[in-house]
DNA sequence: ATGAAAATGATAACTATTACTATTTTAGTA
DNA sequence: TACTAAAATAGTAATAGTTATCATTTTCAT
């Protein structure tokens, strides 16, 4: 199936690529709204789940429900606020030496992992 | 609200003390009838909120839906198939260091982590 | 044994996501 | 530039997982 572009599409991408605000499919919907007015929320759900299967943006596993995306596909680490419910970028290096520590050790093949933090941010710190 | 005692509870923590599969909420359901036939499924889910709650047990939230439960609440890392998808246990110690890493670059209190491989067992990987 | 608080079963409601389908758009080719 | 098959879309229905509601039952301190 030899994908074709589309407005729909490149909207998407463009807004998931302008946030670091780990939007889930409903916010993509309402902003990418604004540039393609009668886009469905259909579309965005239909995109969001071919740009993840194809590695083009990263989708966040929640413990406590609804995907959020991530237009950066780096892997890298997140760190969610139990308070204001936001996710944050970690920026330390992917930690390599943790897949070839689980490969040694299960002999399964490891393809890579993901690493949330938890816990309160510095904003909501300081508003005690 | 101080909690009561009832059969129905006691035998979802059973049930999950006494596996590690990692059911999700369906499987718990089914197995849990066999002990306490006419419990329903909204108690299975009721109860299941309340020990993730209080950390009695943990939940693991998937990348790509539904939540899985681990009757062992000790935080502990996983390992995900890719292709079976079953979630295995991962039998290394839970990384300090890596929270006291992230707490001084972030200034945010850190709770806890949570870190889950991803790849292709070993069973699978031998059935190629 | 009594009674207030908590838990339950049954069902309805809700949220996130996917499926369906008729129509529109894309892009390769004449 | 017009034609056409494949792909994508909008709108809507359907599904899955989970939570809410509420009348009834159970628990447990007194």
């Amino acid at each position: 199936m030899r994908t074709k572009r589309s407005v729909q599409k490149e909207a998407i991408i463009e807004y998931l690529k302008s946030v670091d605000t780990h939007p889930n499919a409903d916010e993509i919907y309402d902003n990418v709204r604004k540039k393609v007015p009668d886009i469905s929320l259909g579309t965005v759900y239909r995109n969001l789940k071919k740009m993840t299967q194809s590695g083009e943006i990263l989708r966040i596993g929640f413990d406590d429900g609804g995907g959020r995306f991530d237009g950066n596909p780096k892997p890298h680490y997140h760190f969610n606020c139990v308070k204001c419910l936001r996710v944050y970028d970690i920026k330390i290096p992917y930690i390599d030496e943790l897949d070839e520590r689980i490969s040694k050790i299960t002999e399964n093949s490891i393809h890579g992992h993901t690493l949330m933090f938890r816990g309160v941010c510095k904003n909501c710190k300081s508003k005690d």
